[in-house]
DNA sequence: TACGTTTTGCGAAACGTTTCGACAAGCCAA
DNA sequence: TTGGCTTGTCGAAACGTTTCGCAAAACGTA
């Protein structure tokens, strides 16, 4: 690999020269810049990422922080890493995957005394994160997917759960239900923190209530098994409900498989939408479900995006977006079976 | 960030005993050596990957290739990039997430001009893949999860198909089925040049020729629509079939909406098996489907761990695995509905 | 013609490592 | 005591950039 020096005597000057020519850093002439312009790109010029980033402080590599598959990882991390990468590729960014494990503090302490990344994108953020604690405390740079409990300051995308509900909500009513039910994540290690479940939870609940439609939200399931269960005990206690949102796909599994037992049907007996499920997924359900769409992969780009723009731009305003879910109406939607006896059925 | 000088002093020795004693590349006295070792412990020293790297020519880290998603991504393709993270961790390695483009060989050759990464790990081989080709030309380490169609002495690790597809007909034959038909990916742009769908292809008909299953291979889906019409076809032209194994998650889709229309049940009527989508995915249908899941993390861990056996251990034959899909019998695998006179249904 | 000012380019130092030749000290045999 | 080895440590150079003080050259003005 051909290097600054060889471009710089290629072109006859000095190497400072040269470097001040391709960075446009200092003024050059512009005869004199043409020629080492030329030379770089006849020698296939390539700065090297190592040398520059030891004397300038900025690799332009970014990690992403990614945690131990808790219960199964999903389309959604996926698309996080695969569209932060693709928006920090076009800004001439790298993205490191890297994977945590027991101590993600420790792993941090390592991953940034490195000198390696210039900043770091944090996924699936609980309320209350020592990883951002830490990130904050250490002055490292850094974005999340997701939120903490107090974002304060701190820059990231997450989703408009508030919205999300409403959508949902109005999605159901507007079909003339009068009465829902909410299938949250079950309660585990992991999602008593979880901020997509919590926020999820409330903000359902708040919706129902803001339309004046029942609510029945303190079922809660992440297996099919789960999903089957908490499904009778609904049916047993509120016969009245007529329309479902699941959060987990694994617990609709349950969930359906309870309701063809029961002899009903899809959308004809029973209203049945996923959230936070992705389309690709909704419609490998029979009947196709409707789903509430996760941005993922717009906030995967929004997430790097927030964090070059920081590393760039230097402080400012912290930079915070919620993104809606987007609504993907499906065979599994209907108006309810009944709706002038629900209550008595 | 203290550095090596900062150890150094304090442990008052020079620079290079410092890097010696750390690295254990010279012999060092005991004591000095464990003064120096107390000093960086206090220090919390990290040695700087940058300026390593810059003289060394080495930075232990990889970039993983990421096609951009051609037919929608799947849990397969998210496996093999966390897998290989987790591997090149455990050896002190670090994977980058490098999408591609339109112009693979040019990110490339972009890519590995900046000195960045020491090799270079490609997935969604295609069996004449340009970027196998200009890798091997350039001399740049590389290992392949998949292959190309010659693979000759390239290290990778890649799906055993051929037992996939023994296993698979003997799963079905075990059952008492006599004639099977298997539901390959779409011919696109792509797929034409895609491995597994063509290996899975010829594989199959070989194994249900082996085993004397009559056999029906020419039937083509990707998309539930494109299922659901193969399926028309395959009735109509050959209904003595009582056991399908279809390649694509979605095809499956329509297949079993296909069979549901006609008012035949799964596995009553028709047995059906998944290929090569993971066991998630597969019990996401009703009923759970029997599927022949992909060894992901397996691969994506091997294709590192080669890569970076490589990178250690120098040249040396070619390290090369084929390794088998693990079998998941979900409710819809059964026997034929009338072994005695299927031929004549 | 001389002087101040701007433009343009140069050289050296620095970033934090590794590598390697040199050399002082200690030891043993002659 | 000398000479030859071994062991342990040091200092300097190198990796490929960026940065920055300086000086040479070019220009305009008095």
């Amino acid at each position: 690999m051909s290097s600054l020096r060889d471009v710089a005597e290629r072109a006859r000057v000095a190497v400072s020269t040269a470097s001040a020519a391709l960075n446009g850093t200092r003024p050059v002439a512009a005869a004199t810049k043409r020629r080492i312009e030329q030379a770089a790109a006849e020698l296939g010029y390539r700065p090297n990422v190592l040398a520059r980033g030891l004397v300038s402080k900025r690799t332009r590599i970014l990690a992403l922080l990614f945690p131990a598959p808790h219960s199964g990882f999903g389309l959604t991390e996926m698309q996080f890493a695969t569209a932060a990468a693709e928006a920090a590729k076009e800004r001439g960014y790298h993205l490191l995957l890297s994977p945590e494990h027991d101590d993600p503090v420790e792993e941090l302490r390592y991953l940034t005394g490195l000198g390696l990344v210039d900043g770091v994108l944090v996924m699936e953020v609980k309320l209350a994160d020592e990883r951002t604690e830490w990130l904050a405390e250490a002055g490292v740079p850094f974005s999340m997917i997701g939120r903490t409990g107090e974002p304060d300051a701190v820059d990231h995308a997450d989703i408009d759960f508030t919205r999300m509900a409403a959508d949902a909500v109005a999605h159901l009513a507007g079909l003339g239900h009068r009465s829902m039910a909410f299938f949250n994540h079950a309660i585990g290690a992991y999602s008593a923190q979880y901020g997509p479940a919590i926020r999820a939870g409330a903000e359902f609940a708040a919706a129902a209530g803001e339309a004046g439609l029942g609510y029945v939200g303190d079922l809660r399931a992440s297996t099919a098994d789960e999903g089957r269960e908490a499904f009778e005990r609904l049916v047993a206690a509120h016969p009245e409900v007529t329309a479902l949102a699941v959060m987990s796909d694994q617990a609709a599994v349950g969930v359906i498989a309870a309701v063809a037992e029961r002899g009903w049907q899809i959308p004809r007996d029973l209203t049945l939408m996923l959230v936070l499920s992705s389309a690709r997924v909704a419609e490998m359900f029979h009947p196709r479900l409707t789903t509430l769409e996760p941005p993922s992969a717009e906030l995967g780009r929004l997430g790097a995006g927030m964090l070059i723009d920081r590393l760039e731009d230097g402080d400012g305003e912290p930079r915070q977006r919620l993104v809606p879910c987007r609504l993907v109406v499906g065979d599994s939607s209907a108006t309810p079976r009944n709706p002038e006896s629900e209550a008595a059925r």
